[in-house]
DNA sequence: TATATAATTTAGGCATACCTAAAAATTAAT
DNA sequence: ATTAATTTTTAGGTATGCCTAAATTATATA
Protein backbone atom coordinates (compact mmCIF):
# COMPACT_ATOMS: atom_id res chain seq x y z
CA UNK A 1 0.00 0.00 0.00
CA UNK A 2 1.22 3.66 -0.54
CA UNK A 3 2.21 5.60 2.55
CA UNK A 4 -0.30 6.77 4.56
CA UNK A 5 -0.98 10.34 4.56
CA UNK A 6 -1.65 12.98 7.43
CA UNK A 7 -5.14 13.25 5.70
CA UNK A 8 -5.76 9.17 6.04
CA UNK A 9 -4.98 9.36 9.51
CA UNK A 10 -7.24 12.52 10.11
CA UNK A 11 -10.05 11.05 8.29
CA UNK A 12 -9.85 7.71 10.13
CA UNK A 13 -9.63 9.59 13.19
CA UNK A 14 -12.68 11.40 12.60
CA UNK A 15 -14.69 8.17 11.60
CA UNK A 16 -13.48 6.04 14.74
CA UNK A 17 -14.50 9.60 16.84
CA UNK A 18 -18.08 9.09 16.35
CA UNK A 19 -19.61 8.42 19.09
CA UNK A 20 -17.11 8.63 21.78
CA UNK A 21 -15.22 11.42 23.07
CA UNK A 22 -11.30 10.59 22.46
CA UNK A 23 -10.00 8.10 20.41
CA UNK A 24 -7.64 5.76 21.46
CA UNK A 25 -4.19 3.75 19.73
CA UNK A 26 -5.80 0.52 19.57
CA UNK A 27 -8.34 1.62 17.55
CA UNK A 28 -6.24 3.02 15.12
CA UNK A 29 -4.13 0.13 15.19
CA UNK A 30 -6.95 -2.43 15.51
CA UNK A 31 -8.34 -0.93 12.32
CA UNK A 32 -5.50 -0.39 10.38
CA UNK A 33 -3.92 -3.76 11.35
CA UNK A 34 -0.57 -1.52 12.07
CA UNK A 35 1.21 -2.18 16.25
CA UNK A 36 -0.05 0.14 18.56
CA UNK A 37 3.24 1.90 19.33
CA UNK A 38 3.70 2.99 15.57
CA UNK A 39 0.26 4.16 16.22
CA UNK A 40 1.60 6.52 19.53
CA UNK A 41 3.94 8.03 17.32
CA UNK A 42 1.42 8.99 14.44
CA UNK A 43 -0.24 10.68 17.61
CA UNK A 44 2.56 12.47 18.56
CA UNK A 45 3.06 13.98 14.92
CA UNK A 46 -0.48 14.66 14.43
CA UNK A 47 -1.01 16.25 17.88
CA UNK A 48 2.74 18.47 17.28
CA UNK A 49 1.30 19.57 13.68
CA UNK A 50 -1.84 20.65 15.69
CA UNK A 51 -4.75 18.26 14.14
CA UNK A 52 -5.07 16.28 17.30
CA UNK A 53 -4.80 17.29 21.27
CA UNK A 54 -2.97 14.47 22.77
CA UNK A 55 -2.81 13.24 26.65
CA UNK A 56 -0.57 10.35 26.70
CA UNK A 57 -2.27 7.42 28.01
CA UNK A 58 -5.66 9.05 27.08
CA UNK A 59 -5.77 9.03 23.11
CA UNK A 60 -6.55 12.55 21.31
CA UNK A 61 -9.19 14.21 19.77
CA UNK A 62 -9.66 16.34 16.72
CA UNK A 63 -9.22 20.11 16.77
CA UNK A 64 -11.05 22.47 14.54
CA UNK A 65 -8.16 22.20 12.34
CA UNK A 66 -8.58 18.29 12.27
CA UNK A 67 -11.86 18.58 11.92
CA UNK A 68 -11.83 20.71 8.74
CA UNK A 69 -9.68 18.68 7.28
CA UNK A 70 -11.83 15.33 7.32
CA UNK A 71 -14.50 17.37 6.66
CA UNK A 72 -13.05 18.49 3.37
CA UNK A 73 -11.89 15.30 2.67
CA UNK A 74 -15.23 12.95 3.28
CA UNK A 75 -16.86 15.84 1.70
CA UNK A 76 -14.22 14.52 -1.60
CA UNK A 77 -14.73 11.27 -0.51
CA UNK A 78 -18.19 10.92 -1.14
CA UNK A 79 -18.62 12.92 -4.22
CA UNK A 80 -15.99 10.60 -5.96
CA UNK A 81 -17.69 7.52 -5.06
CA UNK A 82 -20.95 8.63 -6.00
CA UNK A 83 -19.41 9.82 -9.12
CA UNK A 84 -17.78 6.14 -9.51
CA UNK A 85 -21.29 4.58 -8.88
CA UNK A 86 -22.91 6.60 -11.02
CA UNK A 87 -20.88 5.27 -13.87
CA UNK A 88 -21.59 1.61 -12.90
CA UNK A 89 -18.72 0.44 -10.94
CA UNK A 90 -19.09 -1.87 -8.14
CA UNK A 91 -19.71 0.30 -4.54
CA UNK A 92 -16.63 -2.09 -2.82
CA UNK A 93 -14.71 -0.97 -5.77
CA UNK A 94 -15.96 2.47 -5.88
CA UNK A 95 -15.49 3.05 -1.94
CA UNK A 96 -11.51 1.71 -2.76
CA UNK A 97 -11.20 4.11 -5.99
CA UNK A 98 -12.56 7.02 -4.14
CA UNK A 99 -10.28 6.40 -1.35
CA UNK A 100 -7.21 6.90 -3.11
CA UNK A 101 -8.44 8.87 -5.44
CA UNK A 102 -9.52 11.93 -2.88
CA UNK A 103 -5.90 12.65 -2.43
CA UNK A 104 -4.56 12.42 -6.08
CA UNK A 105 -7.02 15.05 -7.96
CA UNK A 106 -5.80 18.56 -9.04
CA UNK A 107 -9.07 20.71 -7.06
CA UNK A 108 -10.00 21.97 -10.47
CA UNK A 109 -10.60 18.13 -11.57
CA UNK A 110 -12.37 17.50 -7.91
CA UNK A 111 -14.67 20.98 -9.05
CA UNK A 112 -15.12 19.39 -12.48
CA UNK A 113 -16.25 16.16 -11.03
CA UNK A 114 -18.52 17.83 -8.30
CA UNK A 115 -20.55 18.95 -11.04
CA UNK A 116 -20.45 16.16 -13.09
CA UNK A 117 -22.41 14.16 -10.59
CA UNK A 118 -25.00 17.28 -10.13
CA UNK A 119 -25.48 17.67 -13.63
CA UNK A 120 -26.53 13.66 -13.75
CA UNK A 121 -28.67 13.87 -10.05
CA UNK A 122 -30.58 16.53 -11.23
CA UNK A 123 -31.50 14.41 -14.02
CA UNK A 124 -34.88 13.03 -13.49
CA UNK A 125 -34.49 10.20 -15.92
CA UNK A 126 -31.39 7.98 -16.49
CA UNK A 127 -29.75 10.04 -18.98
CA UNK A 128 -29.23 8.13 -22.06
CA UNK A 129 -25.56 7.90 -22.86
CA UNK A 130 -25.42 6.28 -19.09
CA UNK A 131 -28.14 3.69 -20.05
CA UNK A 132 -25.42 3.04 -23.05
CA UNK A 133 -22.74 2.85 -21.20
CA UNK A 134 -23.94 0.51 -18.61
CA UNK A 135 -24.94 -1.60 -21.23
CA UNK A 136 -21.35 -1.73 -23.11
CA UNK A 137 -19.81 -2.33 -19.72
CA UNK A 138 -22.20 -5.24 -18.87
CA UNK A 139 -22.52 -7.06 -22.53
CA UNK A 140 -19.72 -5.86 -24.21
CA UNK A 141 -21.94 -4.92 -26.77
CA UNK A 142 -22.16 -1.48 -27.79
CA UNK A 143 -26.10 0.04 -28.40
CA UNK A 144 -26.34 2.13 -31.48
CA UNK A 145 -26.98 5.77 -30.26
CA UNK A 146 -31.12 6.34 -31.66
CA UNK A 147 -31.65 8.58 -34.43
CA UNK A 148 -33.75 10.66 -32.33
CA UNK A 149 -30.84 11.66 -30.33
CA UNK A 150 -28.87 11.95 -32.68
CA UNK A 151 -30.95 14.71 -34.69
CA UNK A 152 -31.65 16.59 -31.44
CA UNK A 153 -27.53 16.51 -30.27
CA UNK A 154 -27.09 17.71 -33.76
CA UNK A 155 -29.60 20.52 -33.72
CA UNK A 156 -28.53 21.95 -30.75
CA UNK A 157 -25.47 21.96 -31.73
CA UNK A 158 -25.80 23.90 -34.97
CA UNK A 159 -27.70 26.91 -32.99
CA UNK A 160 -24.26 27.19 -31.04
CA UNK A 161 -22.38 27.56 -34.23
CA UNK B 1 5.30 13.52 -3.95
CA UNK B 2 4.19 9.77 -3.32
CA UNK B 3 6.89 7.19 -3.76
CA UNK B 4 8.25 5.93 -7.23
CA UNK B 5 6.95 2.58 -7.96
CA UNK B 6 8.89 0.13 -10.08
CA UNK B 7 5.68 0.93 -12.68
CA UNK B 8 6.75 4.88 -12.70
CA UNK B 9 10.20 4.10 -13.94
CA UNK B 10 9.51 1.32 -16.41
CA UNK B 11 6.93 3.82 -17.93
CA UNK B 12 9.39 6.58 -17.89
CA UNK B 13 12.79 4.18 -19.41
CA UNK B 14 10.28 3.37 -22.43
CA UNK B 15 9.53 6.88 -23.10
CA UNK B 16 13.37 8.05 -22.99
CA UNK B 17 14.40 4.98 -24.93
CA UNK B 18 12.72 5.74 -27.79
CA UNK B 19 15.21 6.73 -30.75
CA UNK B 20 18.11 5.26 -28.49
CA UNK B 21 19.54 1.65 -27.85
CA UNK B 22 20.55 2.06 -24.16
CA UNK B 23 18.73 4.74 -21.43
CA UNK B 24 21.46 6.01 -19.18
CA UNK B 25 21.63 6.84 -15.26
CA UNK B 26 21.95 10.66 -16.09
CA UNK B 27 18.94 10.69 -18.77
CA UNK B 28 16.72 9.88 -15.12
CA UNK B 29 18.31 11.49 -13.47
CA UNK B 30 17.73 14.88 -14.98
CA UNK B 31 14.68 13.69 -16.09
CA UNK B 32 13.36 13.24 -12.48
CA UNK B 33 15.59 15.87 -11.00
CA UNK B 34 17.01 12.99 -8.55
CA UNK B 35 21.43 11.99 -8.08
CA UNK B 36 22.95 9.96 -10.71
CA UNK B 37 24.07 7.80 -7.47
CA UNK B 38 19.99 6.83 -6.64
CA UNK B 39 19.13 6.11 -10.51
CA UNK B 40 22.37 3.12 -10.34
CA UNK B 41 20.38 1.73 -7.26
CA UNK B 42 17.21 1.93 -9.34
CA UNK B 43 18.27 0.27 -12.25
CA UNK B 44 20.10 -2.53 -9.91
CA UNK B 45 16.64 -2.99 -8.83
CA UNK B 46 14.86 -2.87 -12.38
CA UNK B 47 17.18 -5.36 -13.36
CA UNK B 48 17.09 -8.25 -10.94
CA UNK B 49 13.18 -7.54 -11.06
CA UNK B 50 13.54 -8.60 -14.89
CA UNK B 51 11.96 -5.43 -16.43
CA UNK B 52 15.38 -4.28 -17.97
CA UNK B 53 18.72 -5.54 -18.80
CA UNK B 54 21.52 -3.46 -17.01
CA UNK B 55 25.18 -3.70 -18.00
CA UNK B 56 27.18 -1.24 -15.85
CA UNK B 57 28.91 1.61 -17.03
CA UNK B 58 26.46 1.66 -20.20
CA UNK B 59 23.01 2.07 -19.28
CA UNK B 60 20.12 0.09 -19.44
CA UNK B 61 17.38 -1.68 -22.38
CA UNK B 62 13.78 -2.67 -21.31
CA UNK B 63 13.35 -6.59 -21.68
CA UNK B 64 10.01 -7.87 -23.02
CA UNK B 65 8.57 -7.97 -19.83
CA UNK B 66 9.24 -4.42 -19.30
CA UNK B 67 8.17 -3.01 -22.08
CA UNK B 68 4.74 -4.94 -22.10
CA UNK B 69 4.59 -3.40 -18.75
CA UNK B 70 5.35 0.11 -20.34
CA UNK B 71 2.48 -0.28 -22.95
CA UNK B 72 -0.09 -1.66 -20.64
CA UNK B 73 0.32 1.52 -18.16
CA UNK B 74 0.90 4.02 -21.15
CA UNK B 75 -2.47 2.62 -22.34
CA UNK B 76 -4.18 3.19 -18.83
CA UNK B 77 -2.37 6.74 -18.54
CA UNK B 78 -3.58 7.78 -22.14
CA UNK B 79 -7.14 6.79 -21.63
CA UNK B 80 -7.67 8.20 -18.55
CA UNK B 81 -6.10 11.86 -20.24
CA UNK B 82 -8.50 11.17 -22.76
CA UNK B 83 -10.94 11.25 -20.12
CA UNK B 84 -10.64 13.51 -18.13
CA UNK B 85 -9.91 16.25 -21.37
CA UNK B 86 -13.35 14.84 -22.54
CA UNK B 87 -14.67 16.45 -19.22
CA UNK B 88 -13.05 19.44 -20.12
CA UNK B 89 -9.97 19.27 -17.55
CA UNK B 90 -6.93 21.18 -18.79
CA UNK B 91 -4.65 19.03 -20.75
CA UNK B 92 -1.67 19.57 -18.18
CA UNK B 93 -3.88 19.20 -15.34
CA UNK B 94 -5.11 15.82 -16.81
CA UNK B 95 -1.58 14.84 -18.21
CA UNK B 96 -0.63 14.90 -14.36
CA UNK B 97 -3.94 13.50 -12.92
CA UNK B 98 -3.49 10.50 -15.64
CA UNK B 99 -0.43 10.19 -13.98
CA UNK B 100 -1.62 9.63 -10.70
CA UNK B 101 -4.57 7.69 -11.84
CA UNK B 102 -2.53 4.98 -13.73
CA UNK B 103 -1.63 3.27 -10.47
CA UNK B 104 -4.48 3.20 -8.41
CA UNK B 105 -7.57 2.20 -10.26
CA UNK B 106 -8.90 -1.11 -9.98
CA UNK B 107 -9.19 -2.68 -13.11
CA UNK B 108 -12.97 -2.71 -13.33
CA UNK B 109 -13.04 0.79 -12.83
CA UNK B 110 -10.22 1.09 -15.76
CA UNK B 111 -12.69 -0.81 -18.16
CA UNK B 112 -15.43 1.52 -17.39
CA UNK B 113 -13.25 4.31 -17.76
CA UNK B 114 -12.31 3.02 -21.08
CA UNK B 115 -15.73 2.34 -22.51
CA UNK B 116 -17.07 5.68 -21.62
CA UNK B 117 -14.47 7.10 -23.46
CA UNK B 118 -15.19 4.73 -26.41
CA UNK B 119 -19.23 5.50 -26.00
CA UNK B 120 -17.98 9.45 -26.28
CA UNK B 121 -15.60 9.03 -29.08
CA UNK B 122 -18.02 6.72 -30.91
CA UNK B 123 -20.87 10.06 -30.80
CA UNK B 124 -20.69 11.84 -34.00
CA UNK B 125 -21.59 15.08 -32.26
CA UNK B 126 -20.60 16.11 -28.66
CA UNK B 127 -23.35 14.68 -26.21
CA UNK B 128 -25.85 17.46 -24.81
CA UNK B 129 -24.98 16.48 -21.17
CA UNK B 130 -21.06 17.03 -21.45
CA UNK B 131 -22.36 20.49 -23.30
CA UNK B 132 -24.18 20.90 -20.35
CA UNK B 133 -21.58 19.99 -18.14
CA UNK B 134 -18.88 22.16 -19.45
CA UNK B 135 -20.98 25.29 -19.53
CA UNK B 136 -21.39 24.69 -16.21
CA UNK B 137 -18.08 24.53 -14.91
CA UNK B 138 -17.19 27.43 -17.41
CA UNK B 139 -20.14 29.46 -15.68
CA UNK B 140 -20.82 28.54 -12.95
CA UNK B 141 -24.87 28.35 -14.23
CA UNK B 142 -26.53 25.15 -15.30
CA UNK B 143 -28.67 25.41 -18.23
CA UNK B 144 -32.05 23.44 -18.19
CA UNK B 145 -32.17 20.23 -19.68
CA UNK B 146 -34.19 20.98 -22.91
CA UNK B 147 -37.62 19.37 -22.72
CA UNK B 148 -37.04 17.70 -26.14
CA UNK B 149 -33.88 15.21 -24.27
CA UNK B 150 -35.79 14.84 -21.34
CA UNK B 151 -38.90 13.77 -23.59
CA UNK B 152 -36.88 11.23 -25.09
CA UNK B 153 -34.84 9.83 -22.06
CA UNK B 154 -38.55 9.14 -20.52
CA UNK B 155 -39.78 7.01 -23.12
CA UNK B 156 -36.32 4.85 -23.33
CA UNK B 157 -37.19 4.18 -19.61
CA UNK B 158 -40.52 3.57 -20.10
CA UNK B 159 -39.34 1.09 -22.85
CA UNK B 160 -37.19 -0.82 -20.62
CA UNK B 161 -39.16 -1.32 -17.84
C1' DT C 1 48.35 7.75 -26.71
C1' DA C 2 48.23 10.38 -22.67
C1' DT C 3 45.52 13.11 -20.06
C1' DA C 4 41.58 15.93 -18.82
C1' DT C 5 36.68 15.78 -18.39
C1' DA C 6 32.41 13.58 -17.83
C1' DA C 7 29.55 9.71 -16.45
C1' DT C 8 28.80 6.08 -13.33
C1' DT C 9 29.25 3.38 -9.29
C1' DT C 10 30.40 2.46 -4.42
C1' DA C 11 30.21 3.35 0.35
C1' DG C 12 28.19 5.29 3.91
C1' DG C 13 24.45 8.52 5.83
C1' DC C 14 19.67 10.35 6.83
C1' DA C 15 14.61 10.31 7.34
C1' DT C 16 10.50 7.83 7.78
C1' DA C 17 7.12 4.48 8.46
C1' DC C 18 6.80 0.68 10.15
C1' DC C 19 8.35 -3.23 13.63
C1' DT C 20 9.41 -5.98 18.47
C1' DA C 21 10.33 -6.30 23.24
C1' DA C 22 10.12 -4.48 27.48
C1' DA C 23 8.76 -0.78 30.73
C1' DA C 24 5.16 2.11 32.55
C1' DA C 25 0.51 3.52 33.36
C1' DT C 26 -4.29 2.52 33.52
C1' DT C 27 -8.31 -0.35 34.38
C1' DA C 28 -10.68 -4.35 36.15
C1' DA C 29 -11.41 -8.17 39.41
C1' DT C 30 -11.06 -10.14 43.78
C1' DA D 1 -7.06 -1.72 48.05
C1' DT D 2 -4.12 -5.10 46.03
C1' DT D 3 -3.13 -7.60 42.36
C1' DA D 4 -3.85 -9.16 37.72
C1' DA D 5 -4.78 -7.98 33.08
C1' DT D 6 -4.82 -4.60 29.56
C1' DT D 7 -3.35 -0.57 27.23
C1' DT D 8 0.07 2.61 26.03
C1' DT D 9 4.60 4.25 25.66
C1' DT D 10 9.66 3.99 25.18
C1' DA D 11 13.80 2.32 23.21
C1' DG D 12 15.90 0.42 19.77
C1' DG D 13 15.74 -2.06 15.09
C1' DT D 14 14.74 -2.81 9.85
C1' DA D 15 13.86 -1.60 5.05
C1' DT D 16 13.69 1.77 1.63
C1' DG D 17 14.31 5.66 -1.20
C1' DC D 18 16.71 9.16 -1.37
C1' DC D 19 21.32 11.82 -0.39
C1' DT D 20 26.78 13.26 -0.59
C1' DA D 21 31.54 12.38 -1.31
C1' DA D 22 34.91 9.74 -3.18
C1' DA D 23 36.47 6.12 -6.28
C1' DT D 24 36.18 4.06 -10.75
C1' DT D 25 35.35 3.72 -15.64
C1' DA D 26 34.45 5.72 -20.10
C1' DT D 27 35.01 9.47 -23.48
C1' DA D 28 36.96 13.32 -25.73
C1' DT D 29 40.81 16.21 -26.80
C1' DA D 30 45.54 17.58 -27.38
Amino acid sequence: MRKRTIEDYVELVYDLQKGKKRVHTNDIASSLSINPASVTEIFQKLNAEGYVSYKKYSGIKLTDKGKNIALRIKKKHNTLKEFLILLGIDSKIAENDACEMEHILHPSTMDTIIKFVEVIKKCEVTPFWLERLKGYVRSGKLSKCPPEIYELCQNFQKIKD
